[in-house]
DNA sequence: TTGAAAGCGCTAACAC
DNA sequence: GTGTTAGCGCTTTCAA
């Protein structure tokens, strides 16, 4: 083992010849402990540099003040954005955080779970991995009576708290400025509908459609996953196949993929097809052209599922919320909003 | 206090007749349990989904498993990736990792020392703050013999381990191309000096521009900070003053911005100004033209951090050892690269 | 106002 | 092989 001395409040109670519970009151700020005592003791305390262990405290309260957070990856900055959010907010609770990615794997989700519940976390912030189909080991934790609240990747079967963003509003505000902008055939890159996301935001992108007019075409609609690594394959099909002039994208990055091919093939963005990305990464902004994009309120999301954490932590039995956080358009590709 | 449901050493003994400790070492595959007994507890503390108290084990065992991260900020490709190999390796010895973000403050960095020891971490991995120019809250860790590996800022006055990355190799090897593929009047964009990284990297380029039978100028040298939010400025400036050919930009971000004002002045990269970043972020790729940029390997750092902490915490008193991991020139840009 | 004592869940030295 | 006991550092009830 390896030699670190910490004070204790055995120590500071030998040094003062006083009880243990009497430093544990005064440094608690208990009221029935004489002014001249708790004086006393916070001296010594500091000078000794006293530093309450959270381990014990913890094994006595029966609480950790640890949030586990479950993510798919840290690796990606909305996430990494939400958890600056959630750990802003721990930190004015004076709560830790102890984040777990699920590197998108249900079976690491199920790990994850086990890991926190083995570490008492006071309860878990969870966005769900992508490939998870069965919720069992959430269901386990609501059981339990564990806080749980959901953001961005919510398990909709579940009655759990939420916080989300506004993806159907989002996606339809992105269809309408193609079609302001001009735009006659849109496509949409879409992810798998048994992730709500997509799903609300594909509504999102026919209402938009049908609302001006248009007709919705399921030809239209590319299904794909995320990462996809076939972008250029894909890209090219549907420029083959619809000549569209307009693409909803899945995200930025593949807006960006997307922009490439369609350059390489002679046609101007956006000019020639016009394209909108969600997300608003970091680069959107320096790339010719510049993306127009959806920015997905991360940081914010992160805060709202911690505050909404805080409470269901404090009151008992309280009744799941839903919280939707807005989402705002980022209007860029100056050439085409000048049309 | 909440319901949460949750099988003790105590229950098992209780049920099975037995007492704790036998349970205890059951579980614990300890030899001396026969083999019948080994077996019930097994079963029953399987049957009841026992799951060991990690905390009570912390305060027994007086280590918690928990290595503390400190690392400027999340929101980073650079660190998440390192967060991710740490993690990785963590895992494979049962470890856990707790992470806090210094935000480039001395401040908030010497907290997070402060949050980690109450945490009772069995030692830390850091990466230091920009800001932080006084080392007493690490030194501090260091008397207390707690493992403590620094990794890309480092704190080069401590005597502690570390993991770096070749900034001056990488440094000579990017100037040297952009030497190669033509460029007469480089400027380097550079960091403050008082950051080790940044010292070595400029030595990288004056001595690559020497050894190329070219004057190191230190005019030609910009001293800024890392997210300058001057870069038009200072870019403008430079294009005035020096006509560069070529510019060793400061981080990938900086160099695509720097970009965006260079086109817009009418001039074109690469063949007017040719450009070489640091970090091979993930759009480099995407853009037009691709971005060559020395792609710094986060994530075998973040697992050469974790396994130098796991020697260190296992063998008492080791000796600081230093570890460099080598980065890789990615060359983009075609255009140039067919001169 | 203070102290004694019990206990959170676990491990380990010691005895049998 | 198994049980008893003490103790990790803290909080809290009860009694004084």
């Amino acid at each position: 083992m390896i030699t670190r001395s910490n004070a204790t409040i055995k120590d500071i109670a030998k040094r003062l010849g006083v009880s243990t519970s009497t430093v544990s009151r005064a440094i608690n700020g208990s009221q029935d402990v004489s002014n001249k005592t708790k004086e006393a003791v916070l001296e010594l305390a500091a000078q000794m540099d006293y530093q309450p262990n959270t381990i014990a405290q913890s094994l006595k309260n029966q609480r950790t003040n640890i949030i586990g957070v479950i993510i798919p990856e840290t690796v990606n900055h909305f996430f990494s954005r939400a958890i600056a959010g959630i750990q802003e907010v721990a930190s004015t609770a004076n709560m830790n955080i102890m984040v777990c990615q699920s590197n998108e794997s249900q079976m690491i989700e199920m790990n994850n779970v086990r890991t926190l519940l083995n570490a008492r976390v006071d309860g878990v912030i969870v966005s769900v991995s992508k490939e998870t189909k069965e919720y069992g080991h959430f269901q386990n934790l609501i059981e339990r009576k564990m806080p749980i609240i959901f953001f961005d990747r919510i398990a909709d079967e579940l009655e759990a708290s939420s916080v989300q963003s506004d993806n159907y509003d989002a996606a339809f505000k992105a269809t309408k400025h193609l079609i302001e902008v001009g735009c006659k055939r849109i496509v949409r890159v879409s992810g798998p509908q048994n992730l709500y996301n997509c799903k609300w935001r594909l509504k999102g992108y026919r209402d938009a459609l049908e609302s001006s007019g248009m007709s919705f075409d399921d030809d239209m609609v590319i299904y794909t996953h995320y990462h996809a690594t076939d972008v250029e394959q894909y890209t090219n099909s549907l420029l083959d196949r619809y000549q569209p002039d307009g693409i909803f994208a899945i995200n930025d990055e593949g807006a960006m993929k997307m922009i490439k091919v369609i350059k390489s093939r002679g046609l101007r963005v956006p000019e020639d097809v016009a394209i909108v990305g969600i997300n608003n990464d970091l680069y959107g902004e320096y790339i010719e052209p510049s993306l127009t994009s959806i920015e997905i309120p991360a940081y914010d999301m992160g805060k709202a599922a911690a505050n909404m954490f805080l409470e269901s932590f404090q009151k008992e039995d309280l009744a799941p919320q839903q919280r939707i956080i807005k989402s705002k358009l980022i209007k860029r590709q100056s050439p085409i909003e000048s049309l």
